[in-house]
DNA sequence: TCTGGGGTCCTAGGACCC
DNA sequence: TCTGGGGTCCTAGGACCC
């Protein structure tokens, strides 16, 4: 199967509309204002040249920059071009498409070379909408998923079994997907540092450190291997959240409480847009300085926007109850029913 | 240097039931 | 007097991805 992944898909869709900012250091985040509290969606190659990624506090991207072009997200923008960016997609010969997010899906095919269809996947997408994506070929999601990071820029490359050790096996951990900076700091507590020692690892002695799950998910992580099957089934959502961070950090109570109001109300109109009830409710608080508190409550199920405002209250007052408060942030998740759901996840001890 | 906003899933431990 | 074993549900927290 391929993965194809978008290259600077936002930035690139900025310059769409904007042909003037081709080939200046542009950035993406927030509101566009680098003196705000917010990070870095995406910048682009002339911008990640002097150092500036996704993730990275705007603020220290506009300072790392000079003469940045610095753009406020504008989501519906990146939904549109990713729609017709799918659509093409899914015209392709034989093709099945598992969408993994706006830039980026697996495409399932049976095809004699692989490599000439990445190619004809590549001219199509460009032709249709003028973006340009690298494209991964392997035997297992995983490898093409890690094959693209190598066909970077508007390339092509392949891993499978063949040569996924040739490739990876010197590289830490962390190069996998689904191994961050947590995990491989625990692999390498067992003295496990590099994709090929992970893949050696005997699965049974990553369970007391991982779980029953995700221990042995993560030897077979290292060896590439796991599921090869492009799913396209429709994705149906397990939940909705909304999360804000504060200009200034909250203090008071009664700031709380109506902020608690606000995001749960949009996060109501997100679930009531599907006209699914909610089931499940969940605060996450991020305390100054950097301490994230969960409070969560199960409820019964209910479309009344009132009793969940209600019992989203409930929760604020244990956060209330916690002083002195000083809050940088705050997000409120509500989970729906998933009896209905046909949805599955890439990331974590499925595959 | 300082911390987005949208998601998904896993694990531990306590409560409760039989 | 001392102390079971299994199952499910719930809360809290952690980790990762785009």
């Amino acid at each position: 199967m391929l993965h194809v992944d978008l290259d600077q898909f936002i930035a690139a869709v900025e310059v769409l509309r904007r042909p003037e900012l081709a080939g200046r250091p542009i950035i993406v985040g927030g509101r566009g204002d680098p003196t705000e509290r917010a990070v870095v969606s995406t910048a682009s190659y002339e911008a990640r040249a002097f150092g500036v990624g996704s993730g990275m506090p705007l603020r220290i991207a506009a300072r790392k920059v000079p003469d940045a072009v610095i753009l406020p997200v504008d989501h519906e923008a990146y939904l549109a071009a990713s729609e017709t960016v799918m659509t093409t997609l899914r015209a392709q010969p034989g093709a099945t498409v598992q969408v993994l997010g706006w830039d980026e899906a697996f495409v399932g095919v049976k095809t004699e070379d692989p490599e000439a269809y990445a190619r004809q996947v590549q001219s199509a997408v460009l032709e249709r909408t003028q973006l340009h994506c690298s494209v991964g070929i392997g035997d297992t999601l995983v490898r093409a998923k890690v094959a693209t990071g190598f066909g970077k820029p508007a390339g092509v490359f392949r891993l499978t079994a063949a040569n996924w050790l040739d490739v990876m096996g010197g590289r830490p951990t962390k190069d996998l997907w689904g191994v961050g900076a947590r995990v491989s700091a625990r692999l390498a507590k067992l003295g496990i540092d590099t994709v090929a020692e992970l893949a050696a690892a005997d699965p049974q002695d990553l369970v007391p450190e991982f779980g029953p799950r995700m221990g042995p998910w993560y030897a077979q992580l290292g060896r590439g291997d796991g599921a090869s099957v492009v799913d396209d089934t429709p994705w149906v959502a397990r939940g909705h959240s909304r999360e804000t961070t504060f200009q200034r950090d909250l203090t008071d109570p009664a700031q709380v409480d109506d902020a608690v109001r606000e995001l749960t109300a949009h996060v109501l109109d997100d679930v009531a847009a599907e006209g699914r009830p909610v089931i499940g409710l969940t605060l996450k608080v991020r305390y100054a300085p950097f301490l994230t508190k969960t409070h969560a409550k199960k409820i019964p199920e209910t479309f009344d926007r009132d009793e969940i405002l209600a019992r989203a209250l409930d929760l604020a007052a244990d956060i209330e109850a916690g002083r002195p408060i000083r809050l940088l942030g705050l997000r409120a998740e509500m989970t729906m029913p998933d009896d209905a759901r046909k949805g599955h996840t890439p990331t974590r001890g499925g595959w």
